[in-house]
DNA sequence: AAGGGAATGTCAATGAATTGACATTATTTT
DNA sequence: AAAATAATGTCAATTCATTGACATTCCCTT
């Protein structure tokens, strides 16, 4: 049971269309991050093996969704022992991409973009910072973190000479669908959204939106409703 | 029909507990700031008046949906008309408390915390950026949009004098925790963690977490997932 | 002023996600 | 080695969210 592979993601032909079975829910997905977070923090206490009982208490879910969603892939446990914290961290790691290696770059040196590149904490989760670009003329050449600042003329054959696959979006709402276009384009497979907009993107390149003010929002609404009596 | 005030939040009384009708989903909530966006686009263009068909058209949600939203709060249309771009905006900010003025901190001045002071695209929207704090005393005394960064041993005094609900935490995850609480204690209201941890508060504090590595990891496993066939 | 048409508000049906229950299977103890 | 115990994997039940359908209401035209 213990080496159970990624199983049943099968591919059926229907007619001329391709149906994938067995697709994860993006609920699903949207908790292995942070399942990935405690794992790897009790792996650091030395912690060896954990129930979903016990994990229940410490995450505040149900133990029940945590069988369940382990099981969407397969089922990483033992009966009558429990997980096995290491080995459920990697496997969820696996799940998640993050031993293969990303190349990222980021458009956009302002504020954020440049709060990012320095931040990258991310590098050690194989995402590695590639370039950052900019087209306000001010900006080029400065160093962030040890990187020069290039012009966006420059982005396409970077993109292809360096095989990056990620681009974060750091610039302001107007130019953002435009150069998203271009960086479908030159074939990045991934978008990093910052920028208040949503993007349209053909199926197969993936965008996660960081709406900022929108997170601000739901706070906001949140307190208020409190305050009302809630 | 125009003026429905928000209906139904009605609480009763059971026993000792008391029991809030209606109380509206997150889901819900967590679609409100996007259609602020796209209402105050429309609004900026001049279009006075939209049914919820064409607004699904431009947004990609099912008009059912739209129209399910908004009544929630008791419905914002005339039936035969549509609904009034102007006022289903103003009625949406209102919601969200958009029109209530909050005094926020940013507890972490580095790279993070900078950014987003400096970002502060938020001050039009009633979030107004009263101070920054942080206990590295090579940062104690620098100028960000003019503000002093103050030591964390003033932030109590000042948080009580400056009428602040709203704390936005940009901090090591080692000190997280220990800083939350201390900001419950002093009087804060909401929290907008950028740190990586769950912050554990009492009810009636609130907490939005913005996980970016989280929404990194999850972007990767979007892409993994589709190159792999999926 | 009255009637036709348009689009909301709302109820019912469906679908998705979460929770609960338990049979099964591995581990541990005796 | 066998029995007792523990906790998973999984199925069923429930709850929550989304979609569909349509009666009602209001606007707009004649």
């Amino acid at each position: 049971m213990l080496f159970n592979a990624i199983r049943d993601i099968a591919v059926y032909e229907i007619g001329d269309v391709q149906v994938e079975n067995k697709e994860i829910s993006q609920a699903v997905i949207g908790r292995l991050p942070r399942y990935f977070r405690f794992l790897g923090e009790l792996k650091d206490e030395g912690i060896e093996r954990i129930s979903s009982q016990e994990l229940s208490d410490i995450m505040q879910v149900t133990a029940s969704q945590i069988r369940q969603d382990f099981n969407n892939f397969g089922g990483f446990g033992q009966q009558g022992y429990g997980y096995k914290v290491e080995y459920l961290y990697e496997e969820i790691g696996k799940i998640l991409g993050l031993y293969k290696t990303h190349n990222l770059i980021i458009i956009g040196a302002g504020n954020l973009g440049q709060a990012l590149a320095n931040y990258m904490n991310f590098e050690r989760r194989g995402f590695l910072f590639k370039g950052i670009f900019d087209n306000n003329p001010e900006l080029l050449g400065k160093k962030i973190r040890n990187m020069e600042v290039k012009s966006m003329d420059e982005m396409e054959t970077f993109v292809r000479e360096n095989d990056i696959d990620i681009a974060v979006l750091t610039i302001p709402k107007a130019s953002a669908a435009e150069v998203a276009e271009k960086l479908v384009d030159i074939g990045i497979r991934g978008i990093w959204n910052f920028a208040h907009v949503d993007l349209s993107v053909p199926r197969g390149i993936q965008v996660e939106n960081v709406h900022l003010s929108d997170s601000l929002m739901k706070l906001a609404y949140n307190i208020n409703q409190f305050e009302n009596g809630g």
